[in-house]
DNA sequence: AATAGAACGTTATGTTATAACACTTTCCTT
DNA sequence: AAGGAAAGTGTTATAACATAACGTTCTATT
């Protein structure tokens, strides 16, 4: 398993059901939106959803938006650096960014105090280009 | 009212408890810890605290941690940029910085993309230079 | 004193997430 | 192919987090 290719290959069924959910929306999703969705699929719980949605974020093929508690499709980089996050109030859609700067930022600011980064989360709510130009 | 004295000069009573507890906590708080603590000065309901909360934050006073859903004391410094916050996994820390050239690097991003930012939030997970160091 | 606006209290309810336990499938090892 | 570990699944119950709706009280004006 070297790509993400061979990693969507052996996705599971409820893997498969949650992230075909994912692509359909233009948007972040709730849990308890997808399950409302799959529930013609055989899902009943929300553990179920929740279980799939850990899986898929360690596959590294989604994302968990902490401030909307909602998640989303990866962008599809092969990306090792965090991701960050363009979230619209208006809209509601999401632009996923990269930044070495801002990365290699973080990475001072943990040298500096001593604090090794495990995980970070960058998540900017704001209008989209579109809704600002409207 | 010009500076954060003057603001907390007149602060009421929810407000004076929520405070206080926070400020008797090591680590941020959730909401309904801060309703438990507060009960015997006559807290009730977890609205009198969401409610407060939210008070102390267009105060400037509280930073609501999107990741941990738990509330910690604004460092007290006169910022207007976004603090970074730097949560160890281990005993609960939390420190929060400040550093313009990430700020700077944020408000690029945005301007390539069109993006016009509102609200960043920066939550870094990691473990702190005591815990580490042991 | 009248009144506008902020803060407060209370009940009920909505939303998001996990614990605990048992069963099944997959895949590797021998 | 048999055995067994690891990952995935299903289900019930419950925990944790947050807000709606409504009416009352306080506070600072005019």
């Amino acid at each position: 398993m070297k790509n993400k290719l061979a990693k969507k290959q052996a996705l599971t069924k409820n893997q498969s059901l949650v992230l075909k959910a994912l692509r359909k929306a233009k948007q972040p999703v709730g849990a308890y939106e997808l399950l409302d969705q799959l529930r013609e699929h055989g899902l009943k719980a929300p553990l179920q959803i929740y279980r799939t949605l850990d899986q898929l974020i360690e596959l590294k093929i989604v994302h968990r938006l902490e401030s909307l508690n909602a998640w989303t499709l990866c962008c599809d980089a092969e990306h090792d650096s965090t991701p960050v996050f363009a979230i619209c109030n208006d809209c509601g859609s999401v632009n996923e960014y990269f930044d070495e700067n801002l990365n290699s930022n973080i990475a001072k600011i943990s040298k500096k105090s001593g604090f090794v980064a495990d995980r970070s989360i960058i998540e900017i709510h704001g209008r989209c280009d579109q809704c600002e130009g409207g």
